[in-house]
DNA sequence: CCAAAAGTGTTTGCTCTACACCCATGG
DNA sequence: CCATGGGTGTAGAGCAAACACTTTTGG
């Protein structure tokens, strides 16, 4: 089959599911639609991919636009064609999801066209526009499967921060608690993070600090990291 | 950011990597193209997403225009988007696989277009077209990493098959030998087939024909399934 | 000195791996 | 009866899970 290119197109969208932690949850970012149809419904935030640019920067353009925030760990999802899976047209979206940061500089008050954005704890969103809702609990699910076995918690996290901090997010990701020893052993033994010569002063004991060794990506392992 | 239908939009495609067993071999099906550009190099099969069709019935329709075939395992891999990967304008494919068993009455002397089509072993695939080879490389690592932790294996055989012929396909595959004890073992164990009451004969003693179990989805397996 | 959080090892069970011989049939 | 591939069990090692107390600081 060869290509031509006088057929009608599809649109090509792209939509990104945003994570973040804030408040001691896993939240997504969503976006009131301001326009029918779905009027007033909230939906994921996207838009489309220009003519010149990859699909990887359209999601990065898309998120810049609603947060602020030109860096995040960004992962292609799935790409969601369905016929009728927008109203107004043949729509095809490329999902992506991204990890940003617990102390990023969000910009609140939302996107370049003043839409109403929010942040929502992923276990209560609400019905959401298109098919949004699958596409939310697809990202959720890959999230959780690749934290078991690939480092991408730490994306979640400030460059430098505690064991405990980092088995928090962990267990608020997974939403169940692990063991504190196994859990120290197992990510120090994985020789993915390493000590700062600082310590967190606080409540209790100081606390050494870590980063991240970016060296270590800890792409696949073999095993999953957390059972 | 609203959705606007105004835009020059790129073109979209699906291109499949087609998997099969044949001649001991894991073999990919190529297309030897006859038009520039990359004229008369070989290249995945693919073509134009119309515009009433989902995604994956255009990947099983370019299928079916190559091989005759309608049905077979498909899973979608991955959507390629960099702006510069085909030098005719922007196109966008979205790519799967699929894996069609070794059995099955693939019709030779190729597509609708009569354009060449020939299998050829994954691990001596010509330079491909386009971003083809990047594809191609992906699908395989997908499949292989696929293989130890699902049942995707019995899509590449025959209906009912002896313990020894899905061991030869998994060993095939990984590129690798496996020990016999212990693959029977965790195979039976897994549950994912069941014993018929056939037997196939040939030299040495008659081997039990199994078949997979349908309702097993045995889907995403906490464990892979071999080492 | 008390409250609060940080930090630290060992034992037990289970799973994975390595390994060699007998069985059933056809010619 | 012999050649050929089919079929079977066990012992040892390594890994994962469960589990409780001591240490360091601030108030």
């Amino acid at each position: 089959m060869e290509y031509t290119y006088d057929h009608p197109r599809p649109a090509l969208t792209v939509d990104i599911v945003i994570f973040t932690l804030r408040e001691n949850r896993l939240q997504a970012l969503l976006i009131q639609r301001k326009d029918d149809p779905f009027r007033g419904m909230w939906a994921l935030p996207g838009g489309f991919v220009h003519m010149d640019e990859s699909l990887e920067d359209a999601a990065l353009r898309e998120m810049e636009e609603e947060t602020g925030l030109k860096e995040a760990y960004l992962e292609q999802l799935y790409t969601y064609g369905a016929p009728e899976r927008d109203p107004r047209g043949r729509v095809v979206t490329v999902a992506y999801f991204a990890l940003i940061p617990a102390d990023a500089p969000f910009r609140r008050e939302g996107g370049s066209d003043a839409a109403q954005a929010q942040w929502c704890t992923v276990s209560e969103l609400p019905p959401l526009a298109f098919d949004h809702t699958e596409i939310a609990a697809y990202a959720l699910r890959r999230l959780r499967y690749k934290l078991e076995y690939s480092a991408v918690g730490f994306e979640l996290l400030p460059d430098e921060f505690t064991l405990t901090e980092l088995q928090y997010t962990y267990e608020i990701i997974l939403g169940e608690k692990l063991d504190k020893r196994n859990f120290r052993r197992r990510i120090l033994e994985a020789n993915i993070i390493e000590p700062t010569p600082q310590r967190r002063t606080g409540e209790g004991r100081p606390a050494r600090l870590y980063r991240y060794q970016p060296d270590a990506v800890a792409e696949v392992k073999a095993r999953r990291l957390f059972p």
